[in-house]
DNA sequence: ATCCTCCCCTAC
DNA sequence: TAAGGTAGGGGAGGAT
């Protein structure tokens, strides 16, 4: 399922409702600043993103134009992320408007009604419209959006999707919009799937490329193997000017690399990242390339880039100024024929773990701990990285890292007969249940994912515990991908997936397809099939394709809380901590935790429970406030480390949650104020990527040196 | 055979 | 005056 706002800009302005409305950074009178979006009324005239005003007003005398307004862009994408997170757990943003949900977990509630819900959510909340696309993969969730726009829905159901594939436009936009590979396509005088199918993986790939031709001969068939990722980590950070950007000397390009850098090492900070990789790009004005039509642009350029791999990843603002001086250098450039300069950096690692001055999440977690249990946990985890080979330990100290050691040494990872780890039957039980979560994890991986296995059958043992379902210890309850397999497709011959003949289409679904997709369709049947009638095979296969996800079923589903004493048991430690504390809010958390059908529920279900059962708590008075709040920060600690790694969206979830709650209580306002600065940081830090397209600071340099 | 660099294409 | 930014990913071809 796939979101997409619009008219952020003109929300909260009525009577610019309906009116056609271009955004733009200037509406003087000679109109040759360029329309960045307009929206559905404007687009009506055949206004585009890209145009020159004077164009588009050439097309539509009225049109409204409205200037950016920032503020709005990143108060609407955080409501927008806000309400799909509060209705799904897998999001995966796109940008700051859109937005892959799965919500195959979500079994008992139809899908359209998800969505109807979150677009109603949308436009109340942020007074933007929300187009929502249904459908079993991520590529018929995009091509249901084509046709949900503008501010509908539309679902792609099993039934539909052979039509939907045939549709003309399926290629043209939704399977790879790019001109280039369109053009090339249309060469070969390909224009539908169907033509498209006609051309074996083989020379596909012969001609486009290993993977793009795999994805085109997939896309084609209605194949799409992605599933939605709710957590991506970015590749690479930076920034760069193509817009007025003219040197005089080679001061003016000192200047300019200096303002680069440290716009992008501030970029590197804010994301808490550093880097390896540094790359510079260079626009040059091309050899007989005229002034540009738009004033300060870039105009005809050749490209060129270079880059340098360093040693040690930095965010350092001097390093990176010698390194770009450096690159710079190399070109051997005319500075006057430079017309744009970018530095990107890559290969990026997290910050340095000795950092303890910076305020992070990690820090915070990594801080000192309430209880005693950390320290020895702290102990157990040195002693046990001390025993994988090659693990180039940073001389940090503090925690390290295994997971370096997995990816620098996949074969550590499979085979415990194969490193110097100690063999698991030598494993104490007991240790294993004090290890952070996380180190468990990791050692899980160590020994080619058998440890849980082997922490359940002991504890299964010791504990007789029948009746729980399979737990698995912690995270990372790796579903499979939902939308991965469409069994029944296997059998059937790809290259016709349209019935042969009208008359064995059940005229309902024909009927339930928007016109534009309709025509389509008919239009893609071959003359001759157009009226034949005869037994089918094809149409039926088609019918019974169940693009519906593969449920996974309950039991596997749940992600048991664990390790570190406060998470572990069934029910966990702190359950009866809380029921005994004396304070109402933490007792009702207890109980409510234990009412929940689940046998280990997430804690946003329980937290979410409470909110909708409690109006609020009189806990300002207890005894010892501050106490309390102490332990509740390190039962939060606790389960973050938990989650941190495998489920950063049931941390997020928890903080919403726990956001109200402290409206709430008295005792979860003071929790609340201690905990948000750590998460709010992480959830920036999200954010920051979503916003990408929008933050545009990095003019700021160039104006400087343009004298501005 | 595999990795890296440069460059291009794509998406928003 | 205008505000052609940012990031991911893939392919070609060379380096190792």
């Amino acid at each position: 399922m796939k979101l997409a706002t619009k008219e952020m800009v003109i929300r909260n302005r009525l009577e610019l409702q309906d009116k056609p409305v271009a955004v733009c950074h200037s509406d003087n009178p000679k109109g040759t600043a360029e329309i960045s979006s307009a929206n559905y009324p404007a687009r009506a005239y055949g206004v585009k993103a890209g145009m020159f005003v004077r164009h588009a007003k050439d097309l539509c005398p009225q049109l409204v134009i409205v200037p950016y307004n920032f503020q709005a862009y990143e108060e609407v994408a955080d409501q927008f992320y806000d309400i799909l997170h509060r209705h799904c757990r897998k999001v995966q943003a796109v940008s700051c408007d859109e937005a892959f949900l799965d919500v195959s977990d979500l079994r008992d509630v139809e899908p359209e009604y998800t969505a109807s819900t979150i677009r109603r959510e949308i436009i109340e909340t942020t007074g933007c419209s929300a187009s929502a696309g249904i459908g079993g993969t991520m590529l018929m969730a995009r091509l249901a959006t084509r046709v949900a726009k503008p501010a509908g829905q539309f679902h792609i159901s099993a039934e539909k999707k052979p039509f939907c594939i045939e549709a003309r436009f399926m290629i043209v936009c939704a399977v790879f919009a790019g001109s280039v590979l369109k053009e090339k396509l249309e060469k070969q005088n390909i224009q539908t799937c169907r033509q498209l199918r006609l051309i074996s993986k083989d020379a596909l790939q012969k001609d486009f490329g290993v993977k793009t031709g795999e994805m085109l001969w997939s896309y084609s068939r209605g194949l799409d193997l992605r599933s939605v990722r709710a957590v991506q980590e970015s590749k690479s950070i930076g920034a760069e000017v193509n817009w007025g950007v003219r040197f005089r000397d080679q001061q003016d390009v000192q200047h300019f690399l200096q303002c680069l850098c440290k716009e992008v090492s501030l970029r590197l900070q804010g994301c808490e990242m550093i880097g390896r990789t540094f790359t510079l790009k260079i626009k040059r004005r091309k050899k007989d390339a005229e002034e540009p039509a738009k004033y300060m642009g870039c105009g005809d350029c050749d490209n060129f880039s270079r880059s340098i791999t360093v040693p040690a990843a930095t965010d350092d603002v001097e390093v990176l100024q010698r390194i770009s001086k450096k690159l710079f250098g190399s070109f051997c450039l005319d500075v006057k024929e430079v017309r744009g300069v970018g530095l990107q950096v890559s290969k990026l690692e997290g910050p340095d773990p000795s950092n303890k001055g910076s305020k992070t999440l990690t820090s915070w977690l990594n801080s000192a701990p309430a209880s005693v249990q950390t320290e020895k946990d702290d102990n157990v985890f040195a002693a046990e990285v001390r025993e994988i080979p090659d693990c180039k330990r940073r001389d940090t100290g503090g925690v390290s890292s295994l997971r370096e050691c997995n990816s620098a040494e996949p074969s550590v990872q499979s085979d415990d007969t194969n490193s110097s780890l100690p063999p698991m039957c030598h494993l104490d039980m007991e240790v294993l249940e004090n290890l952070p979560p996380e180190l468990l994890s990791e050692l899980d991986g160590t020994y080619g994912g058998k440890l849980y296995e082997l922490i359940e059958k002991k504890r299964g043992k010791r504990k007789i515990n029948s009746d729980s379902p399979h737990v698995s210890l912690d995270e990372p309850h790796v579903p499979h991908p939902p939308f991965a397999r469409e069994p029944n497709e296997r059998g059937i011959e790809m290259n016709d997936l349209m019935p042969l003949s009208l008359s064995q289409v059940d005229v309902s679904i024909l009927q339930e397809l928007p016109e534009e997709l309709r025509a389509d369709v008919l239009g893609a049947f071959p003359a001759h099939r157009r009226q034949q009638s005869s037994s089918d095979t094809a149409m039926e296969a088609c019918m019974k394709q169940d693009d519906e996800p593969t449920y996974i079923n309950d039991a596997e589903n749940e992600i048991g809380f664990s390790s570190s004493s406060l998470w572990f048991g069934n029910p966990p430690l702190w359950v009866e901590n809380f029921k005994v504390s004396g304070n109402c809010t933490l007792e009702k958390i207890s109980e409510i935790y234990c009412k929940v059908a689940q046998s280990r529920p997430m804690l946003s279900t329980v937290l979410q429970r409470v909110i909708s059962e409690v109006g609020s708590f009189h806990d300002a008075s207890i005894n010892d406030l501050e106490k309390t709040v102490d332990d509740v920060c390190e039962f939060l600690k606790r389960y973050i480390k938990i989650k941190v790694e495998g489920d950063i969206e049931e941390i997020c979830l928890c903080f919403r949650l726990l956001n109200r709650l402290a409206a709430r209580s008295q005792l979860f306002h003071q929790v609340y104020e201690i905990v948000s600065p750590f998460i709010q940081n992480m959830h920036t830090c999200r954010r920051m990527w979503i916003l990408k397209g929008i933050v545009v600071n990095a003019h700021e340099a160039a104006l400087a040196v343009v004298g501005k």
